[in-house]
DNA sequence: CAGTGGTCTAGACCACGAC
DNA sequence: TCGTGGTCTAGACCACTGT
């Protein structure tokens, strides 16, 4: 802990404080939870100018190892509860679609969940919604962007877009879309649904996005694009996820034949 | 794009010179590829000190935005070719496993693919991959770790682990697996592929991760972690995933009955 | 060589949190 | 009030890239 940087490295002074506090970290010598010593600290441990000190610790938090807080101190980060989303989890038998399968799914891990309703109403499509929905370019489509919690700490921010067509004088296009979500309300117009593709990416969030989540430095999304299509192979809805990523694990199945 | 900072705004003037050249890249002002302003440029059109600059370009490059090349200027990213990872690439159909599959496939896609072998051996299992094998803790695997390269770029790297008992004496314990990969080797020992288990994280990548992958700042990384079941149930196979975000899209299908 | 980003120093003042 | 991190300045020297 007290060992001094090497001058002869030809490692940078602030990557050699980061690896020493990394070090740290790692062994254990600095819990989950437990705060680091002050830029201060550091500046007199290492005999170095406060912004080389201030560049090690920028180093960690862009690795997700710690976070600061202002007027507190810089703090090794805990791992937080993750919600585990499990590939099963639109089959009709568990369909209790989308908000209601959420409070539900949260209440049972013993957790407070929270659904906001950004925004819903009648728009033209953006262009790669338009694409997977097989639509015209800024044809007319249904949007519905919602905000997920689970113990007042936001999870996820989910957009779908459903076709107007579609959507038009059912309870999708208010804001409570009523028993069986908006899933119930497209059976009823009758496309059975038959089967849903999802594609996941990685990516750092937009300041929105980190703001909207509460992101801290250094905590990537993952971002997954539902297409639920029906019985004849059409595309019905797609839902744009954004979560956060030291909130989630996603599980999938695969068969092997 | 000469616009000067609002001096009443209680945003910090690193984060408005960085909202500016957000904005500007954004709206394609500055194109990807394109040359950023270098830092003394932007210290002379906003009046700041160098550090205020840097401040705002180390923001835009922990977001994504942006990358900096020493001695050359900051660039807007270019969004690399990505792979597609696809739900169905364990359907014995398509079957012609691992490394194999990977040559394939990038073949098809015009790129020239690369697969290093970085360790093959057998050693004691580290926890998770124990547990999820249900062997006792430090039980003796197969190990083998590998890296996978396009066009002389890393895609991924990927570790797996097999029981002893079943890897002993095949081919999988050496380098070439042989043909139909591992797969086909754990077949012929008796024990038939059923189903595969994925679940998928992301965070950002450790030094050595973003060393290993060449990743930029700011890029996370997608962990996928694979469990191979036969048909008893009995788990046969853990392949521990590690890819650079800013390459891939995982693609799953779910059906909805 | 000139111009770029990378590192580092030694200050300063501010905003926030806890006591 | 004091200690924390957040912002900012005005320099300096170095390493790398391209001409």
């Amino acid at each position: 802990m007290l060992r001094p940087l090497d001058p002869t490295s030809d490692r940078s002074r602030y990557r050699q404080i980061a690896d020493h506090l990394r070090e740290a970290i790692n062994a254990g010598e600095i819990a989950p939870g437990e705060q680091l010593p002050s830029e201060r600290e550091l500046m007199e441990q290492y005999d170095a100018a406060r912004g080389t000190a201030r560049q090690a610790i920028s180093l960690l938090r862009s690795e997700g190892l710690i976070e600061t807080e202002h007027g507190r101190g810089a703090f090794v980060r805990k791992r937080p509860a993750v919600r585990r989303v499990a590939h099963d989890r639109f089959l009709r038998r568990h369909r209790q679609a989308g908000n209601a399968a959420y409070l539900a799914e949260m209440e049972t891990a013993g957790r407070t969940p929270e659904v906001e309703i950004l925004e819903v109403g009648r728009a033209p499509a953006p262009a790669d919604a338009a694409e997977r929905l097989e639509l015209e370019e800024s044809a007319s489509v249904l949007v519905r962007r919602r905000r997920y919690l689970a113990d007042g700490f936001p999870m996820e921010l989910a957009t779908s877009y459903v076709p107007w067509s579609i959507a038009e004088g059912t309870q999708m296009t208010e804001a409570n879309t009523g028993p069986g979500g908006i899933y119930a309300r497209i059976e009823e117009r009758g496309h059975q649904l038959e089967r849903f593709a999802e594609e996941v990416t990685a990516r750092m969030p937009s300041p929105e996005e980190a703001k909207a989540l509460r992101l801290m430095p250094g905590v990537p999304v993952i971002g997954v694009v539902r297409t639920a299509y029906d019985s004849e192979g059409r595309p019905v809805e797609v839902c744009d996820t954004v979560m956060a990523a030291d909130r989630y694990v996603l599980t999938y199945e695969l068969p092997a034949r």
